[in-house]
This record gives structure tokens, sequence and C-alpha cells, in this order.
DNA sequence: CCACGCCCTG
DNA sequence: CAGGGCGTGG
């Protein structure tokens, strides 16, 4: 590393390079090839443990809903269905998580993780809801209730005949598979108490499982499964935590609703603790690091992929799979977010739909008004001073505080641009449904979502003190100074979007032809998705320009994305080897373009005569920055994260004292320099996950 | 080979 | 930005 200027007296760069130390060494150019090179969790995946349609995309079926039911939190799934033998263990938790009164709501602190067990995401029978998720985001109508119940008790008694009839299966030949997940654990709670089999009071990443050892295994398929799991693991917790941080709003409100549902929300058995942290944003930016394990994901994923081609990387099957995984994933997120919003404001629906909407919006211009609620949340995995300002912490963090009831004022105002700032808070508990304000609208959805804290579009864009303890030196000296928006003052409306929802449902509607390059809207469209029983399957085949603003607003965060990364940022395109190259290429080009640029004003500064390299300092009212800025934020309607400054004054001061230092006359001098800003890229906010993000930046 | 990254060119 | 060439590393 280079100690002569790193080791010089500036501020800024000695905080940069305290990170790197402690920053998970994205080494250098040496990419993320071998991301999963560990081969735990094989063997398994040639035996679908059942029918492999039920699971595959090709059903058309959304995914997740199938993956929840059937292996997370299907507590309502009919076991006759899928596991014949099944124990009926259901059955109590079905009896119980009705309207019971008697329920006490468990109200975890944390986020679960994954279960590093042999089936990670099938959860374990003890820790499974008791309810579905769309039952418990849906207003149950005591009436609904009772035929749940009556429902319930049938299948109970169906359940026993057939439990005496059916022949259990040869549990070797299981091993692997989620039935046998799946029998185990509903065996080991049949040994416990009724009470205990719900999952543990103290989400301690699956205290219960912990013990339990993954299959193991080391085929190339499981990398990519590993990775799959991890993701999907990880959406499932922020689902979760979503539904649980609606509850606590509501708790008050409607102590009878709360109830039911919460809590059961199965906790993952397994990760470590800290990977709620860690791997949220090491999983999905460096999957690298991700340990494998078996499951089902990897029986299914690969005998879909062999219909589907492609991509590079990962084993075709598993790519392919993984795409649709995240896709789904993205799409069930947004659905529980409407869901809740409609729940709590069943009369604003629309208006949900649009802070919805403006949410996953990355970039709302200048000429709409309909605001986002920017994340610059950033899930980070090491807490850094350096963190860019709006970082949070972890994702789950951010999601977490922002939603709990007792933080949910806390962050209110941190919604900048649109007004929303200025809107007071939003009470705890007990807030007139009815007169939600599109104001506060955004602040709750933005708190659910764990948006709060700051906007990225926030015209008082001031970052917080806070977070650049680590730099004594001056360097914000300039921010706050600079207003990104001309327009800043909002008015709470909210423009309507390109399209209707009417419309959004229509298209939802449409079959999504391989050949479709059709933008559809998917964020929004989650309302009618659930309803209709719609797959969203339009990945995209082609990048769009949307996804190229995308892409560039991601290089503020990160310039050497892995393709690994890239795909889990990029869920709405069905990746391909041509589009992978052409994702990477851009960056390619976007790092050309910001180097050439850093060093033009790195060479202008040596003639102007600067002579301490410390003193330069990219500032957001710099010509460097507003080149830069000019170039990736166009619009300039997306608030530049203040760690991108940091990396860019990095960046100049190397360059400055490589020239300098004469080192230009080495043809490769700036390869060391690359070398450096490689490790400096910083988590990308979740919101770029977001469904139709890509096509939201279009608009915007 | 293949995937990346950089460089140069259009 | 996209292409193509080149070098590197697995």
């Amino acid at each position: 590393m280079n100690v002569w200027l790193l080791g010089g007296s500036c501020g800024s760069a000695q905080g940069i390079a305290a990170e790197e130390d402690t920053m998970d060494s994205r080494t250098g150019f040496e990419q993320d090839r071998d991301y999963a090179t560990s081969g735990h969790g094989e063997g398994l995946k040639l035996e679908p443990c059942f029918q492999t349609d039920s699971l595959l995309p090709s059903s058309n079926a959304s995914l997740i809903p199938q993956f929840l039911s059937h292996t997370v939190i299907g507590r309502n799934l009919d076991p006759t269905i899928l596991f014949p033998s099944s124990q009926a263990v259901a059955l109590p938790h079905d009896y119980k998580c009705g309207a019971c009164p008697g329920e006490e709501v468990q109200a975890p602190a944390f986020p679960r993780t994954c279960a590093p067990g042999p089936v990670p995401c099938a959860g374990d029978g003890d820790q499974l809801s008791n309810q579905h998720p769309r039952d418990q985001l849906s207003n149950q109508h005591p009436r609904d209730q009772l035929s749940d119940q009556h429902v319930r008790a049938k299948r109970a008694r169906v359940e026993s005949i057939i439990q005496g009839m059916s022949l259990p299966p040869t549990p070797q030949a299981f091993d692997t598979n989620l039935e046998a997940a799946l029998r185990h654990e509903r065996e080991r709670g049949a040994e416990m108490p009724q009470e205990s089999k719900r999952k543990p009071r103290v989400p301690q990443q699956g205290v219960g499982a912990v013990g339990r050892v993954a299959p193991t295994g080391g085929s190339s398929h499981a990398k990519g499964c590993q990775q799959l799991k991890e993701q999907l693991c990880f959406l499932e917790q922020q689902l979760r935590w979503l539904q649980e941080k609606f509850y606590q709003v509501c708790d008050s409100e409607d102590a009878a609703q709360t109830q039911e549902d919460t809590e059961k929300v199965q906790p993952l058995p397994g990760k470590p603790k800290d990977r709620l942290n860690k791997d949220s944003a090491t999983a999905t930016s460096n999957p690298r690091k991700a340990p494998l394990r078996g499951s089902v994901l990897e029986v299914h994923g690969l005998e879909e992929a062999e219909d589907r081609g492609d991509t590079g990387g990962l084993p075709s099957a598993v790519s392919v799979l993984s795409q649709a995984l995240k896709h789904e994933l993205a799409v069930v997120t947004s659905q529980v977010v409407d869901s809740v919003l409609k729940t709590v404001w069943p009369k604003a629906d629309s208006h949900s739909q649009k802070q919805h909407h403006s949410l996953l919006m990355l970039g709302p211009d200048a000429r709409r008004e309909y605001s986002a609620g920017g994340k610059c949340r950033k899930p980070l995995a090491k807490p850094s001073p350096m963190n860019a300002p709006g970082s949070l912490g972890s994702p789950q963090a951010g999601v977490l505080t922002g939603a709990l009831g007792k933080s949910l004022g806390s962050y209110a105002g941190s919604f900048s641009s649109r007004g929303v700032r200025k809107s007071s808070r939003i009470p705890t508990v007990g807030y007139s449904l009815g007169s939600a304000t599109p104001v506060q609208d955004s602040q709750l959805l933005s708190q659910l979502l764990g948006y709060g804290q700051h906007s990225l579009w926030g015209s008082d864009s001031r970052e917080s003190p806070s977070l650049e303890r680590g730099c004594p030196e001056p360097l914000n000296l300039h921010w706050g100074t600079v207003k990104l928006r001309s327009s800043t003052v909002r008015q709470q409306q909210h423009h309507p979007l390109p399209l209707s929802p009417a419309n959004r449902e229509s298209l939802a509607l449409q079959p999504a032809g391989r050949d479709g390059l059709v933008l559809r809207d998917m964020p929004s469209s989650g309302f009618a998705m659930c309803r209709l029983s719609l797959t969203p399957r339009q990945m995209q085949e082609a990048l769009t320009p949307g996804h190229l603003k995308k892409a560039k607003l991601m290089f503020f965060f990160t310039r050497y994305p892995s393709s690994t990364l890239l795909k889990t940022y990029f869920l709405d395109v069905q990746f391909s080897r041509c589009i992978t190259s052409q994702l990477i290429k851009w960056f390619s080009n976007f790092r050309e373009f910001y180097y050439i640029q850093v060093e033009k004003f790195a060479r202008q500064a040596l003639l102007e005569g600067v002579v301490d390299a410390c003193t330069l300092q990219v500032s957001r009212d710099s010509e460097l920055f507003r080149a830069l800025n000019m170039h990736y934020n166009k619009g300039n309607d997306f608030e530049v994260p203040g760690r991108f400054l940091e990396v860019a004054s990095l960046t100049l001061q190397e360059f400055f004292s490589a020239v300098r230092a004469g080192k230009d006359a080495d043809p490769s001098w700036k390869k060391p320099i690359y070398k450096i800003i490689s490790k400096l890229d910083s988590d990308i906010p979740e919101g770029f996950k977001a469904a139709g993000c890509s096509q939201e930046l279009l608009h915007s």
C-alpha cells in the first residue's frame, strides 16, 4: 500500500487507509472469480425431494411464495401434499395461530439470520411461522378465521389419517433434502412441549440448529446455490423484519391483530450472529466468503437449469434459478411493503403505491415531484468511521431500528427533499390511519424499509458529522454548502406515475414472453400480483438506459463491482455472458472516465503549485466533483454519498503524489493507484436492488 | 479457455 | 459508450 501518501497527515487519507485495513479485502483486481470455491453442500442436488415443478420458475408461479410456504413460513402448507408422512405438527400451531387471544406476541429484538444447517432456507419446523405471510399481512376477519380453523381442523384429521397410512420414507435417502430436514425438525418438535416448538424467544440465530452440520460436498453447483441461499435468507429476513416492525407499529393500535403473527416468523436457524451485519452485506457484495451449504435450492436449481441455459460464472442452471429467485424475492418484498401499507392505510392504497414507488426509485428528478426516499443506508458489513453519510450500519439494523415503534419517530425528518424532512414525527402508536399524510406515508414506509436516517436526495445534505469523525481534516468543510437540487422545496404532492395502477396491473397480466423486453413496472404491481397470483417474470434480456443510469449511480459506491455483485443488483435482468460483459464494460468505462478526470485535476493542481497532497480534497463544489457528478449523475437528482468524495479525494491525492514524484514515467504507474482505489468500494444501498429500480430511474 | 481489466479508438 | 487488442490470472 502506498505509504508515502497514506502516511501523510491527511485526515481523510488516514481514515480511508484505516478502513482499508479493516475492510474485507477485495484484493485489488483479483476479482471474485473464485468467490465460491468452497465446496460444501454438494451431493444432494440431484435428488429432488419433491416435484420440482412446484418450485421452479417454469411453473410460472411465484417462486418465493412457494419457497416460503413450502419451507420457511409455510405453516399452512398442507403437509399431505409434500409430506405424506408428516406428523401433523402444524396442527397445534394452526390452532394457536388463529385469533387465539392467549397467544403472546413475540417480538424479536433483531432479525434472524440464515440457517447454516443443511436446509437453511427451509427453516426448522419448530421455528416456522404459524401463519402464512399473506395471512399475516392481511387483516383477517373473524369470519375468515373461523373458516380457517375449520379448514385446519379438517386438514388435521386428514393428516392424521394419512399419517397412519403412509410409510416413512427411507431416512438415508432423504437426508440431504428438504423433506428430511423438515422431518427431522418435526421429530424434534414432537419431543418438545408445544410451546417450545415455536421459535425461540430470543432470536439468537438458530440456537436450536446451530449444531447441525451442513451436508458436505464440493460441486461447483453448490457455490451458486449457497449464494442463492444467502441472498434468499437475507431477503427473507428483511421481509420478516418488515412484518415484525409493522406489527410493532400497530401493536397498540390493534392488539388483537398483532398477536397472531409476527413473531412466529421463524428465524432461520443457524447462522452466526454476526452474519446479520456482516453477511448481509458481504453475502451480496462478497459472495465468495459465503460458505456453502446444501439445500433444496440446489436440488431444484439444477434441473431447471439445463433448460434455460446460461450464464457466466455460475452453473447455468443455478444462475437461472438465481435470477428467478432474486427477482422473486425482490417482488415479494415489494408486496409485503404494499400489504403493510395497505393495512395501515386501507384507504390510501393508491397513495401507498405511489409512495412505494417513489421509494423504490432512486432518482426523482426535478421534473417529478414525488420524491424518493433515498436510502443511503449502507449495509455495511464492517462498521467504519468512514462510512458514507447516511450509512446506518448493517442493513438489518437500519431496517429494524427504522421501523421499531420506538424509533419510528426518531428518524422522522431524515427524508429531506420534498419537504418530507420537516414533517412531524410519526406517532409511535395510535396514529390516525385516515389522517396519514403523504409525508407520513413516506416516512413510515421508508422507515419500514429502513431508509431512514439519510436521504440521498436530501436537500439538506449535510453529512452527519459523526460519520466523519475519523477525519480530523476539514474534509467536509464544504459539505452542506452545496445544494444538489435546485428545487428542494417540493410539495408533498405526488405526481402520477408513468403507469397508473390500472395500467400496471394490466401490464402485469401480459405474458412475459422471452422476447419481451417490455419495461414492466414491477415495484408497484405488488398488489396486483398478489391478488392475481401473477408471477413477475419480466426479466429483461437487454440492458436499458435505466440500467445504465443505475449503474452510474452505483459507481458512486463501487468502482470495481464483481459480476456477482452486479447480478445481485440487477435483478430484473436476465444475465447472460453478454449482459455481464456489458455491465462490466460499463464500469470499466466509468473508471476510465473517473481516473482521467482525477488525473487531470491532479496535474492541474500540481501546476497550480499545490504542495501538500492533503490539501486536495474533493468537495461537492469542486470542479472535479462537478465533472464527475455531471457524468454519473447528470440529473443531479441523486445525492452523492460522502464516501465517494472521500474516495475521490484520495484518488486525487494519489495521482497528485504520483505525478509529483514523477512516477508517471512508468508505463504502469497508475496500477498502484488502481489497486488502492479498488479497495475502497463500499456497499451499495439495498435500494438499488429494488425491483423496478432501473425502470424508475428512467423516468426520473 | 475464460473472465477481467486496461488501453486505445471511433 | 462500444469494440477490439492485449495482458494477466485461474
